[in-house]
RNA sequence: CGGGGCAUGGCGCAGUCUGGUAGCGCACCUGCUUUGGGAGCAGGGUGUCGGGGGUUCGAAUCCCUCUGCCCCGACCA
């Protein structure tokens, strides 16, 4: 390819509302333009990228012994009413109606479609296991799309859905995909850590995500000092202390907090640390409000909250209203003392004594409360998110550490959740009718792209991995216009190295270097041949390592050998 | 969905307060010079000033309205 005949769309300048280096790096390399908010053109230089990292996953996802399907974007209502999550879903759904006032969506998953299609397929244990996989665009309209393709709306995705006849075929396949994904991701040269994940909305039981680590991944991972536990900060379970509470030896006292509105307040108020105070939450629950418990410098966990027969999924807070007439104070000064309402709180809450709270009354908290001698003890329950530094819930050794991850692909076992509401069945092998155990399993295809940015750029641009390059190697002649020698040698070694395999990009703009070599280096091409008057005398090309930097002369003659073990072909 | 902001040439912005018929930088086009890390000189304007409505002799500018986009928040006790 000659960049006379590609459109190379770099740009200068960083765009003002990228904020993220893959973002701006996909801009000024001109791989991607905005259309609308979180919608995405891909030009010529970001689609070879992305079909790079397509064929990796279709490959190993074929060899894996899965199968190839496509199914359609826009999906009918009354599949997804079936399956209970035209409700469910929420307003990620991005739905609307045809000319015959029928309802759609545009299809952000396709569970139901590929039940539906498969359960018509599927008559006999004698098909199975089988697992089918598609790679096809799908939209999920996000309360706040950002960061380029990193969380767009509009995304290209691999999903494949396994079919087996029990738990246990489901299990194996599960398996074979946790080892395809590890595949697929060493392959495209990302590091990645598999996290044990909660399974959200698509449902089911167990779980595991794919993470890129990088400073700017919008997912907290906890990962343990000791062992190899990872998982999500969401998916982390939390244990109290053991025993009965601590004695405490203060007195119950009414302090005047005027003007208080967080934890953060009232401790600087009171001079105390945030973990001797607890914060009451007041959440909507299938019978009236419920007060949740949370020491005061920990988080709740909105996943573990719903998991609670009496609060209602999804989660809310209750309005102030409610709260004034519950509690008869505002938000600030509300207190587990005297509340008539269900009480649930986190295990962390109940070993604490002497602490602070609201008093129900506006402008006020108490100190020195405790357990027992105070008000009786609530329910103890799981609530909250770990926080770095706290035992490993696995080996009980280590210390967890936080870093943060960016989610490639996320694999479930699903169990018969759409099968059995969708009824999914085949007839086992005793002529009986069997409801089908499926898996799920997803890649960000386009999202990979932007993850191999974040993780591997420098001040000048991106630096592919070889697997994801747009072309294997460039090449920069100087002076290709001034010199027929130049002009010559480029032609030739283009003819060369392509029939050698090699996918090159020859920069014959004619432009001055310091133009191209900028340009080469943007967008990322691992390798570089400089040719020029100067090297051509001394018979050589100039070749040049995007990564590291590093530069030689090769004689021409043994141009294509020394560059087969560069570019590793 | 709540709060804030922005919308003027391909991109980034000034002009809006105080109405007078659109400008700067980059990019782009033409020519000459230059050619090993984002060149210099000269010439060129490629625009329904986001849409609609209103006020006015006259609107990018004032008023009303709609739309799009960006940022922060939505875990607050």
């Amino acid at each position: 390819m000659r960049t006379s005949q590609f459109l190379l769309a770099t740009v200068k300048e960083t765009p003002s509302d990228a904020e993220i280096i893959s973002h701006q790096l996909m801009i000024r390399a001109g791989m991607i333009r905005k259309l609308a908010a979180g919608i995405y053109s891909w030009l010529p230089l970001g689609l070879r990228v992305l079909r790079k990292a397509e064929s990796v996953v279709r490959e190993e996802m074929d060899r894996s012994g899965a199968q190839e399907v496509l199914m359609p974007s826009i999906q009918p209502a009354e599949l997804w009413q079936e399956s209970g999550r035209w409700e469910d879903y929420g307003p990620e759904l991005l739905r609307f109606t045809d000319r015959h006032e029928r309802e759609f969506c545009y299809g952000p998953t396709h569970e139901e479609v590929i039940t539906t299609l498969m359960r018509n397929e599927i008559q006999s244990y004698r098909q199975l296991p089988a697992n089918f996989y598609q790679i096809q665009w799908k939209f999920r309209d996000e309360i706040r799309p950002r960061f380029g393709v990193m969380r767009g709306r509009e995304f290209l995705m691999k999903d494949a859905y396994s079919f087996d006849i029990d738990p246990e075929g489901m299990q194996k396949i599960y398996q074979v995909m946790h080892q395809t994904y590890h595949r697929i991701f060493t392959r495209l040269g990302l590091e990645t850590r598999a996290v044990t994940a909660d399974s959200g909305t698509i449902g089911g039981s167990h779980s595991h995500e794919f993470h890129v680590l990088a400073d700017s991944g919008e997912d907290p991972i906890a990962l343990c000092s000791n062992c190899d536990y990872t998982a999500n900060v969401e998916a982390v379970p939390t244990v109290g202390g053991e025993g009965a509470p601590p004695e405490g030896e203060n007195p119950l006292t009414k302090v005047h907090t005027p003007g208080v509105k967080t934890i953060d307040d009232v401790c600087g108020q009171l001079k105390l640390p945030a973990g001797s105070a607890i914060k009451t939450l007041v959440v909507n629950g299938i019978d009236g409000p419920v007060a949740l418990l949370l020491r005061g410098d920990h988080d709740l966990n909105t996943i573990k909250a719903e998991k609670m027969e009496l609060v209602s999924a999804p989660l809310t807070f209750a309005d102030l209203k409610t709260i004034h007439s519950i509690a008869g104070a505002g938000a600030g000064s509300v207190g587990p003392l005297g509340l008539s309402i269900p009480i649930i709180a986190d295990h962390a809450v109940l070993s604490l004594a002497d602490f602070v709270c609201g008093a129900n009354e506006e402008a006020f908290h108490l100190t020195g409360v405790n357990w027992g001698r105070d008000l009786p003890q609530p329910k103890g329950a799981d609530l909250r998110n770990v926080i770095e530094g706290e035992l490993c819930p696995e080996c009980r050794e280590g210390k967890l550490q936080i870093r943060r991850g960016i989610e490639v692909g996320h694999i479930f076992q699903l169990g018969t959740k759409y099968s059995e509401s969708m009824e999914a069945t085949c007839l086992n092998d005793e002529g009986k009718i069997t409801t089908l155990w499926m898996g799920c399993y997803g890649i960000g295809v386009s999202r990979i792209v932007a993850a191999a940015i974040e993780q591997s750029h420098d001040e000048n641009g991106i630096i592919w991995p070889a697997p994801l390059a747009p072309f294997d190697l460039s090449i920069v002649p100087i002076g290709i216009n001034k010199s027929k020698k130049v002009a010559q040698v480029v032609s030739r070694l283009e003819k060369e190295l392509t029939a050698a395999g090699f996918d090159l990009l020859v920069d014959d703009r004619n432009e001055r270097p310091g133009v191209m070599f900028a340009d080469m280096d943007l967008i990322g091409i691992p390798h570089r041949l400089v040719v020029g008057e100067r090297s051509l005398e001394r018979g050589c090309v100039e070749y040049r390592n995007r990564r590291t930097g590093e530069s030689e002369d090769i004689p021409t003659g043994e141009l294509i050998s020394e560059l087969k073990i560069k570019v590793g072909h």
